[in-house]
DNA sequence: TTTCAAAATGAATACGTAACCATTTAGTGA
DNA sequence: TCACTAAATGGTTACGTATTCATTTTGAAA
């Protein structure tokens, strides 16, 4: 029966009623009288009529979705926030967008995100200067960053980026490292810029000339830290720690040092930030600092869009606070 | 200028044509005079104009949006085709809107889609005799499933799955393990039920009563695994090598052993299937069985569903054949 | 019965676009 | 200059719903 293009026009007509009553069956139940609600039910029923939604949204202003740009996968600190706020999402009855921004896809997730009616953005692929966010404002979509923060300070949610970078570098310090070096990534985005400053304040508060040490600035991608490691292998003395700036540098810092017959923490001590679930893992067993919070960045940042999306808050500006989670990657020198 | 609610009318107002002509310059400028578009680019800027995509999805009955039903991250199989999938439809211009199926979300997630207009579907939370195939038939949504199929045996991609646990089994055998065993999951999932099927082949291309070999069928969440991991360690003769149904649950299983202070292959040889891209990092240098071709299924999956979307195929049945990947989780007895 | 408020229903409209059809304008060849 | 075709533009409508406002029906009090 029916067809696949069954309206509440045809619902009406067939059960001899008019289509507000068949879309106040549907929405406001508690205003038709029981016996005509039958009858309706059993013409959608019948008719195997489902509403359509675009329709709906298209008079309602609303559209039930929620836009998410993440960063990729294959870093699994995207793999924990874009479970967690696409869960959150569906679980609110919403719907999710989902992109992953890598670094030649950007500008046409930003066309088609700024071309799609949503109810709100959530994403992570800001720059700290970026132009997105006026062109976001402009459009009037309420948005949320998470993990990165632009230089309007609005709308973030973030670790305490510096105090990471400043408890890892100590951690390493305390354990007797001299020689050590920072993998870290472009300083255009506000997580890796905070995050190397709190490096250099852990040296300076041990009186360490920053100009001794290695620092790396890199693509986050395998190739270009293949490349950095190379680079590291070749310093004229040997590091015995590295300090990546993220879980995802780290493991596959982890990697290559594997790869090539080192052992970790006996020929390279290895730390993170961000306390990934993969970090958890006891064949990684990462050392690294994060949240000091048990929910995950996503889920937090989630949350908070909500909040925005319903007047509660107007301005969200969030800081969490870290803490070392030592595993098995470092050790006494 | 301009406010957030101008429309294509508004343009044309302001342009001095008509609503007809800014859609034009918009979808068909070669209709369209030059100094026309020119004319209406200018009011298109200055009033900061940008398409509904709703109301085009409307008049066009095309949303441009696919629907993603995946399995959770935590699963690193999902990983891989998740990040396939999304990453092909958004370079074809299209929307993904992605829900995370678990045991105790399904329900809730149909709901959801049957009431979305969408494209088409790409799932891979289907059982065998799921009534979801016959709605979704009904719907009229084109749809494929990856990694799973339906018993009416129509619209999927998966590997060769009693290939792939008969490759498994058999590589394990052929290293000398006598005591081995079997962890999948439940058998109203294709997928698993085809695994263990080539188990059982293989053990009996080598003579061995399945009966003296322990099996186990489990939910794949990380509770689950655990108990299993601990009925595998109270059993009489303790195997010698694990054969897991996926690379998820060798994974954990990896996780489990060195929590447990085993090593990895002396203790126990573990063996998954499904070469996920987390198998591949040298912490974990799981032995595995994958697809031989180089593309993820989701790749492969996604591509088909396009194929069926522009009418070039109608029905999608599709069974990739499989090779072994060794590793270091496996090695002579 | 009559009266009148409350409950129930319906008719008409808006949402913003693309598509269809009609009309005007421009351009070409005779 | 005219006739005629092609190019350019505009008017109107459909898409399927929710909403607003008007109307009818119901039921209880008088």
């Amino acid at each position: 029966m029916g067809g696949f293009l069954v309206s509440s026009k045809d619902v009406a007509k067939y059960a001899g009623v008019s289509q507000t009553t068949v879309s106040r069956v549907l929405n406001t139940p508690e205003l038709v009288k029981p016996k005509t609600i039958e009858k309706v039910m059993k013409a959608i029923e019948e008719l195997n009529y489902v509403p359509n939604d675009i329709a709906r949204s298209l008079v309602q202003k609303k559209t039930g979705i929620i836009t998410l740009i993440s960063g990729p996968l294959h870093n699994p600190f995207f793999v924990d926030t874009t479970t967690a706020i696409v869960n959150y999402v569906n679980a609110r009855g919403y719907k999710v967008n989902v992109y992953f921004g890598a670094e030649d896809n950007l500008e046409s997730i930003y066309n088609s995100v700024l071309e799609t009616k949503a109810d709100a953005i959530i994403l992570s692929s800001m720059f700290y200067e970026d132009d997105l966010f006026f062109k976001l404002e402009k459009r009037g979509i309420p948005f949320i960053m998470y993990n990165r923060k632009h230089q309007e300070n609005r709308h973030f949610v973030e670790i305490d980026n510096v105090e990471a970078g400043y408890i890892a570098t100590n951690h390493i310090l305390s354990l007797g490292h001299q020689d050590i070096c920072w993998i870290g990534g472009p300083h255009e985005i506000s997580t890796f810029y905070g995050r190397y400053k709190g490096f250099k304040n852990a040296l300076k508060d041990s009186a360490i000339d920053i100009k001794t040490v290695s620092s790396f600035f890199t693509n986050t991608n395998k190739t270009d830290i293949k490349r950095v490691f190379e680079e590291i292998l070749k310093l004229p003395t040997r590091p015995t720690a590295i300090c990546a700036a993220t879980d995802a540098i780290a493991i596959e810092i982890l990697n290559l040092c594997l790869e090539r017959g080192f052992q970790v923490p006996k020929d390279f001590n290895v730390i993170g930030i961000d306390n990934v679930e993969l970090s958890k893992h006891h064949s990684i067993a990462l050392t690294t600092v994060g949240l000091e919070s048990e929910k995950s960045l996503g889920f937090i940042a989630i949350e908070k869009l909500f909040e925005v999306m319903e007047k509660k808050s107007a301005c969200i500006q969030q800081t969490e606070s870290v803490r070392l989670f030592p595993r098995n990657t470092t050790c006494e020198k």
